[in-house]
DNA sequence: TATGAATGAGACTTCATTCAT
DNA sequence: AATGAATGAAGTCTCATTCAT
């Protein structure tokens, strides 16, 4: 039974790179990446230094493979909803879009903590594929979304789609990045489903009272 | 004349302790403080490395006192004093925060490359002291502001001040962050000019179409 | 059947013993004794690392096990048995001696390899047993040859025969380790016919001109 | 005055630069290129590990000095007697050259042994720099005196200068390195003045007596 | 007997820091 | 106060060898 030796042992391996990348981001997490020295990462996953490297090439390998199997996984059911049809939908969608958002950083506080101070030296092939993998470029499906809406009258039409894709998600990772990041104190006294809440109306109807909404540009 | 000379020395060492740390922080921006080295910043200084260890006792020391010299144009007001009285005040005013926004990271770009890199090092207190000296967003300010506006009848009644005051800066963030310190370079092929407006203009109308805005909750 | 299964054993397990080698040798050749890996060796034998301890105590063991496989056929005699009469049988002779020579290097190109490279590990018992074991030139059959032709008034009679055998193969080697094992890029712009030929004649007559040969010594 | 502390300093750091290679050259040749630890070298050079590298680049920065500093400046004298009116002069000036080779030899045995085994493992680069410093380049210039010495008549007008001037030290370089450097033992009985002026000898009027000298070619 | 993951010693190299000049 | 060579701890990575399966 040779093939089931081999599914056993490709499962095997497969467990043991989860394990080595969960070690990572935790050690990476505590110590930033510079100071995060293999002995620690093997430590901490119950291996020994050299086993490391039967299944990662260098310790900047261990860095590129972590948004693969922690992050994109939990990014996936997001925004795989239907074609909105109401304004209704698209708030209850973007809503579950902010709610993804709030979730999957909350999970990953600390890969972001190591994201963020790692990326700047990351070669720039490695940033970009680090970046593809992270919330925000769930941007150019909301993009998408965006122009599609416009087309069906949903959104205003002199909205830039692009600006806004990318400016949604920002206005919930300040308060995560502060919050669960870098400050790990809260800046405003609301849970996160209230601040998702706001935000979604904030984004979609603006602060400017009824009366003071001007007519769109063409 | 030992007074004089001490008094002259005193300004020389000063002069020098600047002349370092303006050197630290161009070194730390580029490289992350950690691949930083000591021969990288006296070299940048214009000095050897032994000399650095008679004004600073460690590198560490060197990024604690970076703050201190560099921060300081950051604090000028972000909003002018004036109450608005129409939205299309606000809408100037607005305006002007988010250029001030973008002025303040592309001139502190360096510096938050510095933070950026430094975070995973930085004990919670540290990070704190560093993002309270760099006030990027002026958010209480505009807290302020947009609860006056409520009053005065601009704003939707039901606005979270708190959050939007808090949103509104990350709706650029996202751009200046991605586009200045971490990844330099453009995510939407606009001018800052343009990010700012539209930025303004979805901060205050939304994206819904004008027939789909509801009725404002009470 | 446990002798037939005994004797079948024992010849495969010979066989694995010369893959295993034949592949060392490949790899030895290639990357040089301390580069080569043991799984280098395992991938070109075909088996995996694990295996090749069940045939040889260590890495160094492969070493010492492989010219006895390798070296036997550099032993068959370069000189045909007949005795020279005329010197137009004298330049043939050697003409054949010389072509052996460059048939043997390169014929034993990557064992050289070898043992340069691993010259530095080898005892000077294990240098001479390598060496002798390695009739890269017929010096004493020369060496005879010479003798009975001084004899028969072919060679000047002030020859040291034993110098002159020895000195002759050195006029060839140095094409053929350069451009076979050590350099591998050509020195001169001639095959080794040409080469060998320039070369007896070299040997045979000498490099003066015929108005400037001396009265040869006693 | 710095000018002199300069000169001083560069003093210093060439003598550093020699000692360390000479620590190198006494590693490399007991151990091997590979088996050599820096470690050993900076012991051997009274230094610590760290240090080497104030002068080096890499280990194998210190392979590739080593001819320049030990054998290049050994072989400068080499060739550069008065152009040779008599075969008289040609023979005392290849006698020279012969002893010279022999001398060069026997001085930097524990180096040819370094060369011999590490040049395989050299990039292209460094072996051709490493080559063009040895005793076989002394080739180039026998060359130039072969063709003159033709033209002037005292050569014999069909040899091959490239090959005669490449088989030349290959004759000599046999016993010395078998004797000096593979080997270690003597092969033939006789000291190396003898065989300096047999090898000479022997090149310049062949083996063959004197009425069995052929009509040379063109 | 074959496998290949695990091991860990040991290599090269970097760099903050010290210190003699 | 300035220099920069020296130091050596510490880090990443390699690889011969072992051993459970």
């Amino acid at each position: 039974m040779p093939r089931v030796t081999a599914a056993v042992k490709a499962r095997l391996s497969e467990t043991r790179r989860t394990q080595i990348l969960e070690a990572a981001v935790r050690v990476f997490a505590r110590r930033g990446f510079d100071r995060a020295t293999i002995q620690d990462i093997a430590g901490s996953a119950g291996l020994s230094e050299g086993s490391i490297y039967n299944y990662f090439r260098s310790k900047e390998e261990l860095l590129v493979h972590i948004p693969q199997h922690l992050v994109r996984p939990a990014l996936e059911p997001l925004l795989e909803a239907a074609a909105p049809e109401t304004i209704a939908d698209v708030e209850r969608q973007l809503l579950q879009v902010a709610q993804g958002i709030v979730g999957r950083v909350k999970e990953n506080a600390w890969f972001l903590k190591v994201f963020v101070s790692a990326l700047p030296r990351l070669s720039p092939r490695a940033r970009e594929r680090y970046l593809s993998l992270l919330p925000l470029y769930a941007a150019e499906r909301l993009e998408g979304v965006l122009r599609r809406g416009m087309r069906a009258g949903l959104f205003r039409q002199d909205l830039d789609a692009a600006i806004a894709a990318r400016a949604f998600p920002g206005m919930l990772l300040i308060f995560l990045m502060m919050q669960e990041v870098l400050l790990e104190k809260k800046l405003v006294p609301h849970d996160y489903n209230t601040i998702a809440g706001e935000t979604v109306r904030l984004f979609l109807y603006g602060a400017a009272s009824r009366q003071h909404q001007p007519a769109h540009r063409p």
